[in-house]
DNA sequence: TATTGTTATACTCTATAACTATA
DNA sequence: TATAGTTATAGAGTATAACAATA
């Protein structure tokens, strides 16, 4: 069982440090002319072979389907993605990639990259396996959980 | 130096971690009537003995002092903080909790506790100390220095 | 009937620029 | 002049409810 002063500190920690780097992530992107939002849904339409449906970038992104529309309209007008019309559905809507999109991603993918190295150098290889295994149980136990 | 596939697969799990974090704080808060933003004002206040300055919270929330007008004009609507003018110089403002404004915290305080516990105890007291290293050295990296 | 997605609406967050009051 | 804070403005994100099209 954990110190009760080391809970406390951990929640702490945990709360400023999402805080702190979602708004540093959102001062990133505007050199990109992009929101946190829109990252988001790029990157998880990035992750789909075939495009990415409404209802699943709602899912990927923790939000509700109507939020979505508003996101992508903003991507497709930016020239980002693109709403194609599944053929055996014609109520589905696949939202793909443009090449300016994907180019786009991997120029803030290197950038990304490129600052986490300042941070993983300190770590050995060990160190960083072990902080992969417990963020991966943090996101299991303390969010997926709880998405029901 | 770190294998190439650690770095990308840290990338990935800081951006989803810290982004779904964050919606599901959103989610939780919505019972006590709160938003993020204003959960991250209330915290900043707890943390000042003497109430806290606009340009102070606005430093401490990592925001534009603009934006911090309408968040705490919010929180004063919902009486949890009460804004007081500072006798020595009459131009700051000081912002301090309300009795209300302590108690919601402490409520939310308790339940976020509860639900960390979850997580910790799977955890040795040794792993809990290198993790919040391992945070603070984050932040100190990774954010601080960018906000020069 | 159920599902997929959009539209309408109302409110919060956000930054920029212009402003007021005080130092 | 400089600093602390607010107001005005415009746009993005957010959820809820009602809707259209398709299954």
């Amino acid at each position: 069982m954990p110190a009760e002063s080391d809970v406390i500190q951990f929640e702490k920690m945990i709360m400023h440090l999402s805080w702190a780097i979602q708004k540093q992530l959102a001062q990133e992107l505007i050199e990109f002319h992009l929101t946190v939002p829109q990252y988001v849904a790029l990157r998880a339409i990035q992750h789909e072979e075939n495009g990415c449906t409404m209802t699943r970038l709602a899912q990927a992104s923790y939000q509700v389907a109507a939020t979505m529309t508003g996101i992508i309209d903003r991507l497709v007008d930016q020239g980002l993605v693109e709403r194609v019309r599944d053929a055996s559905d014609r109520r589905t809507q696949r939202v793909i990639l443009t090449a300016a999109g994907k180019n786009l991603l991997s120029q803030v993918e290197i950038r990304n990259l490129a600052r986490l190295n300042g941070f993983l150098q300190e770590m050995t290889p060990t160190d960083i396996e072990q902080m992969l295994g417990w963020m991966q149980r943090y996101l299991e136990v303390m969010v997926e959980e709880q998405v029901e």
